[in-house]
DNA sequence: TATATTAATCGATGATCTTCGATATGTCAA
DNA sequence: TTGACATATCGAAGATCATCGATTAATATA
């Protein structure tokens, strides 16, 4: 895992919060956010960039740019189907990230 | 209280992370940390620029901007005594912030 | 009141971040 | 194998951040 300062670092954008909430409910956020996925594929869930980039109604370059970091310091994971590339979150670095500052910080 | 992106940004920067943990036991970071103050006034706590600038081994200035901004997003209070400015951890926010991550991000 | 001390503010410069369009890469389908 | 589509990467511009030294402001004291 990453330093916390990166985190919070991919943290300071408006933008890039609202990414992690919308995918904390893909269902409350996306039409279809599993429409390309096969069903045992689709159960870890996640989102694709496209669907992402529609919802932040930035570049496509941007938004794929976002997400990379997003998960090069572990707050998201990627896993790429077909043309596809989809995202989730990683529930636990995210909760560590809460722990590191009610109990260290 | 401000908007939590502002929060992450200033938890961006290693220095200002360091300050934080920094205050959140003084007597094991400060040689005297209350050495100017009165008992009565010193019971809040708090460690004035100076010690905190010595400790940070950063210019005046760039350690006054930093506990400024601390504190204009709430992560810190701050308190004149005479020529020497106090800052303290406002633990409510720290906690709050902890809380949003954990239950909304 | 003049001076020393502490902290805040100002102005500048280099570094990093934001964001885009263009291009490259990977993958499916005709 | 050639297009068409999804995503990633590149290179650039403008904005913001990091950091400093110099100056100003506030306070205590000689």
């Amino acid at each position: 895992m990453e330093n916390y300062v990166d985190i919070f670092k991919v943290l300071a954008n408006q933008t890039r919060i609202d990414m992690l909430m919308w995918l904390k409910n893909p269902m409350d956020h996306f039409e279809k956010p599993t429409a390309h996925l096969s069903k045992n594929i689709s159960e870890k869930g996640g989102v694709c960039v496209g669907d992402i980039q529609e919802k932040a109604n930035m570049s496509q370059s941007t938004v794929s740019h976002y997400l990379s970091m997003m998960q090069k310091v572990g707050l998201l994971e990627s896993e790429r189907h077909g043309k596809w590339t989809y995202y989730r979150r990683n529930e636990e670095i995210i909760q560590q990230v809460a722990t590191f500052i009610q109990k260290e910080l």
